[in-house]
DNA sequence: CAAACGTGGCG
DNA sequence: TCGCCAAGTTT
């Protein structure tokens, strides 16, 4: 086990002091939190920061108010509330939260950690955010600003996400978040130590000047504060050619549903060409696009083409409003629909 | 366990 | 332009 360099009272003590005078308390999802908004609140922020999701959280609880009103809502409603943040399984499985609070539990919010893993799209992390941003009780939290602050407090080596590390990492938040039984907020704690990553243990240029934590941090004793944590091995993306269908008729655009396993799963798509297919005659092109995902590059060509199945859906102006498009494909539809003439 | 899964901001 | 990375989970 990892040498602590300073007393877990300590530890909490410098962290909430520190978090009180510079912490955050004006994000949106800290007013009245109640599970439901903490869990929308965490969803919309994994991977994602704080900024971009903002607005969307703002709207989203602004039409889906309760679990109650998103478990009822459909499909592609939830879709376009969610259109431009990424990741969209993460909608899917809100989504599928809220029915399975709704239906399975009563409309009773679970409250430990257990039950709260058992909703879908809630992992380890999202877990312990709830049990402390909802509760007010214990749930520890290790995400990537966890990850960061503990990996140089500790001076803990190694691949960031080895089991190995994963695992002591969470065995630290374990023994450093206070207990059920302390006077201290764990909703306070859980807070202060995502504001320290934020803030001030940043990836880059971090603040340890000011860092309440600066007289114990190992990496700092060491002068390693910018070999650790250890970085992750980059890996090449490959580019990936595609071709997509551009089909209008009077006025209204010829969109597909992508399938909810794959990239943009759930959203509204222009429809994906496979050009091996001898069915597809030559056509000239509309335009192309490039998109980088986290894992490979898309090269993008939009051909004139004919809907031969009826596997889609003719949209207007109105009707896209209504559904989620992945956005470059949104950005190239309103960069195109003006001026083609069919 | 490694890979899939989006997008935008920033140096 | 380009690489890094941001309140992870699922398969």
């Amino acid at each position: 086990m990892t040498h602590s360099p300073i007393s877990v009272t300590d530890f909490q003590n410098q962290l909430l002091d520190w978090a009180n005078a510079q912490g955050r308390h004006d994000l949106p999802w800290q007013q009245q939190p109640t599970p439901y908004s903490v869990l929308v609140s965490e969803i919309m922020l994994q991977q994602t920061q704080v900024a971009t999701v903002i607005p969307y959280f703002e709207r989203w609880m602004t039409s889906f108010a309760t679990v109650e009103s998103l478990a009822a809502a459909d499909e592609d409603t939830v879709m376009a509330h969610w259109q431009g943040l990424g990741y969209y399984s993460r909608a899917r499985n809100l989504h599928k939260a809220a029915k399975y609070i709704v239906d399975s539990c009563n409309g009773e919010f679970p409250c430990d950690l257990k039950a709260l893993e058992a909703i879908p799209g809630v992992g380890r992390y999202t877990a312990g955010a709830i049990m402390s941003f909802a509760y007010d009780d214990y749930g520890p939290i290790v995400d990537g600003n966890v990850k960061r602050l503990f990996c140089r407090f500790f001076a803990i080596e190694g691949q960031i996400n080895s089991s190995k590390v994963v695992n002591q990492l969470w065995q630290l938040a374990e023994q450093y978040t206070p207990s059920s039984e302390s006077a201290l907020s764990n909703r306070n704690f859980a807070q202060a130590l995502l504001d320290m990553g934020a803030t001030l243990c940043t990836p880059k240029n971090p603040n340890c000047t000011v860092c309440p934590l600066q007289q114990t941090c190992m990496a700092l004793k060491l002068d390693k504060v910018h070999q650790l944590p250890t970085p992750k091995p980059k890996k090449v993306i490959p580019i990936k050619p595609a071709t997509f269908g551009w089909a209008l008729n009077n006025q209204q655009i010829y969109l597909v549903k992508r399938p909810s396993e794959g990239v943009w799963g759930g959203l509204w798509c222009l429809p994906e060409i496979d050009l091996a297919d001898n069915e597809i005659a030559e056509s000239k092109a509309v335009g192309r696009f490039r998109h980088t995902f986290s894992h490979y590059k898309l090269a993008a060509e939009v051909i004139h083409y004919q809907p031969a199945k009826s596997d889609g859906q003719w949209f207007d102006n109105q009707g896209l409003s209504s559904i989620g498009l992945p956005k470059p494909i949104k950005t190239f539809i309103e960069k195109h629909l003006n001026d083609v003439s069919d």
